[in-house]
DNA sequence: TAAGATATGAATATCACTATCAAAAAGGTA
DNA sequence: TACCTTTTTGATAGTGATATTCATATCTTA
C-alpha cells in the first residue's frame, strides 16, 4: 500500500484520481466533496456524522446517505481512508495520511487519543509467526476514563 | 471484578444464582441451559450459532432467540461471558472461565486462535497513564492468514 | 399455593447499512 | 461542441442483527 501520510490535498486528489482511472470510475462532484471534507476536517467521522457536514458544506450538491457509504467504502478499499468499530457506538472514518496508529477511547465522553507503539506491534508480528500465521492487519484500542472526566466524577460523588 | 478461571460448572452456577437473587433477578431453565452449553462447549458462538445449539440440546424449552440474546447481555454485563466483535463476521461470545486473553483470526476461513502476551498489556497499561487515562479494559484483534489457508492458496495458485 | 413479581416466545420495530432503479452526469470521441 | 456509452446518483425499498412490545407463562416467597 501506498503511504499518503505526507500528502498535500492536491497530491492526495491526484492519487484519487489515479485509482479511479485505473478502474474506470469517474471522478464526480460528490466524490470530490466527501474527499475534500475528510481531508479539511481530520476528525474520527460516523457516516452519518460525515454525510451532514458534506451536505453542510455543499448544499448544492444534494448529496444521498448512500453516496457517503458508497464512496467511503471505495476510498477504504484502496487505503485513502481507514476505519475503527467502535462496537455499539458504531464504525468511524478518518483519512489515511497520518502515520498508523491504534486509538485510546474515553469510555465517557467519547473521546478519542491516537497512539503508536513501534514495540507493541513487533511485538504482535511476534506472536502472528509463533502461530504459524501471516499478519495482514490488526486492531487494539484501548478504552478507559479521559482525566477530564476523571476531574468530573469526583466533583460528582 | 470476579475471576472466573477456574471455576468447576456448579461454583458457577453459583455463582449465576448470585448474581441473579443479587438484581432480584429469577433464575429460569432457560438460562441456566444457555449458561451450561457455553460452559459444555466452549467455543466462540455467535448468537444464532448458540441458539440452534441450545435448542437442539433441550428441545422441550423451545427457546425462543430474543431469551439468547437477554441472556447473553445479562450474562457479559456480569462478567461471565465475553464477545469478540469481528466487523462483518459478527459478534461471538465465549464463557469466560479463562484466564484474560485476545485473539489472531484467520481472515480466510475464520479459525481463531487465543493468545496472551503480558508484556503487551503492560505497555498498554503504560500508554494509558502517559495520556492521563485510566484504564478500564482493550482490544485487540490481530488479524491474518492461518498455515492451513497459506497452503490451500499456494496449491491454488 | 396464592399473590405478585419477572421472564418468556412470537411478533414487530429499529438501526445501520446495502441493493435496486430510473434519471443525471461524466468523459471519451469526432 | 454534440453525441454516445458507461457510470453515478438520490430516493426508496430491502436486509440482517438485535431490541422492544405484550400477553401469557413461570418464578419466588410468604
Ligand atoms: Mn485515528
Ligand atoms: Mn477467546
Ligand atoms: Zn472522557
Ligand atoms: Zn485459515
Amino acid at each position: 500500500m501506498k503511504n499518503f501520510e505526507t500528502m498535500s490535498y492536491d497530491e492526495l486528489l491526484k492519487e484519487f484520481k489515479g485509482i479511479l482511472k485505473a478502474n474506470a470510475l469517474k471522478f464526480t462532484k460528490q466524490r470530490e466533496a466527501i474527499l475534500s471534507t475528510l481531508y479539511n476536517n481530520p476528525k474520527h467521522f460516523t457516516s452519518e456524522c460525515l454525510y451532514l457536514l458534506v451536505k453542510q458544506k455543499h448544499p448544492e450538491l444534494n448529496i444521498g446517505i448512500a453516496t457517503v457509504y458508497r464512496t467511503l467504502s471505495l476510498l477504504e478499499e484502496n487505503g485513502l481512508v481507514s476505519s475503527i468499530s467502535l462496537g455499539a457506538q458504531g464504525k468511524k472514518f478518518e483519512i489515511a495520511n497520518k502515520p498508523h496508529h491504534d486509538h485510546l477511547i474515553c469510555s465517557e465522553c467519547g473521546k478519542i487519543v491516537e497512539f503508536e507503539n513501534e514495540q507493541i506491534e513487533r511485538l504482535q508480528q511476534q506472536i502472528a509467526e509463533e502461530n504459524g500465521f501471516i499478519l495482514t492487519d490488526h486492531l487494539m484500542q484501548l478504552y478507559g476514563i479521559c482525566s477530564e472526566c476523571q476531574k468530573k466524577r469526583t466533583k460528582g460523588d
